[in-house]
DNA sequence: CCCCTATCCTGAGGGC
DNA sequence: TGCCCTCAGGATAGGG
């Protein structure tokens, strides 16, 4: 399930495939997919223009093209953006290919079908809800500690439900916000507005860590996730909660406490985390 | 405001 | 071998 760190990385590795590229020709194979404008319109617009620039919005990427607008994606749960030979064999849930002026293709594959793609201007896909409204970048100055303290104290959530809150700090999902709580030594049921400066600080410190971290090593691929070329990350082997509910905790050794809290599974240590 | 649940969707894994 | 059931979850909508 891509991340923030997974979507960072394809945005990286984007950027260095594509940008420069022109679109020669789109080929939609499921309309569904693409939420605006319709799939044949999509279709026409993109043709001809040339990719200018990559970046990342929480989970979301955004493709510039010389005509001002972009194409955005979201990967859902099982999303994969690939750059591979125009003529590479087509996989079963192939949905979208676009033709490159170097005989490669962009593709978007995705199996359950979360994902999203849309085109337009940036007003438009956010006014059009497309592009939904989020919150602060975890890796950029905007998160202080006194923003996000603001957050904290200002909600009687869970701190699991609050950080799944895009709209407040964006992109973070269940991965590693269960991977930061460990690392902060926060239960993720607890309530924000209790939490002491202290482990506000520590969550803080925590996120940046986790993510950081994970993009280093080029995103977890738990069991879907894949980058650009079709690779691998490594960070599944870093994972110190994420799936290991039942098993032992990697600190303290006690038995990994598996619940659900806002509607997500989450995994913590009943000892490290209080 | 916040939580829970259902929805979308497919494949993996367990039980029989 | 195969069938059925459950589970996984990002975002969103609707109910309590």
């Amino acid at each position: 399930m891509p991340e923030l760190p997974e979507v960072e990385t394809v945005a990286n590795d984007l950027r260095g495939a594509i940008v420069g590229r022109r679109i020669d020709d789109v080929t939609v194979l499921r309309p569904d997919i693409v939420k605006l404008p319709p799939a044949e319109v999509f279709t026409t617009l993109l043709r001809g223009q040339r990719v200018t620039g990559v970046d990342r919005r929480g989970k979301y990427l955004l493709l510039g093209l010389d005509g001002g607008d972009d194409i955005m994606v979201h990967l859902g749960m099982t999303g994969h953006l690939l750059v591979c030979d125009g003529d590479a064999p087509l996989p079963k849930h192939t949905h979208l290919r676009a033709r490159l002026d170097d005989r490669r293709e962009l593709r978007y594959d995705d199996v359950r079908r979360f994902g999203r793609i849309a085109y337009g201007s940036r007003a438009l896909l956010e006014e059009s809800r497309v592009l939904p409204p989020l919150g602060l970048e975890p890796l950029s100055d905007e998160f202080s500690t006194r923003e996000f303290d603001r957050i904290l104290r200002g909600t009687t959530r869970t701190v699991k439900g609050a950080l799944l809150d895009q709209t407040r700090v964006a992109g973070l999902g269940n991965i590693y916000i269960d991977e930061a709580c460990h690392l902060a030594g926060v239960r993720p049921t607890r309530r924000c507005y209790k939490l002491t400066r202290k482990e506000r600080t520590a969550l803080h410190g925590a996120i940046q860590t986790v993510l950081r971290s994970a993009i280093v090593n080029r995103g977890s691929s738990i069991d879907d996730y894949r980058d650009v070329w079709n690779a691998r990350g490594s960070n599944q082997e870093r994972l110190r909660v994420y799936g290991r509910g039942g098993e032992a905790c990697l600190t303290c050794a006690t038995t990994l406490k598996r619940t659900v809290v806002a509607g997500r599974t989450t995994v913590y240590c009943p000892r490290c985390q209080r």
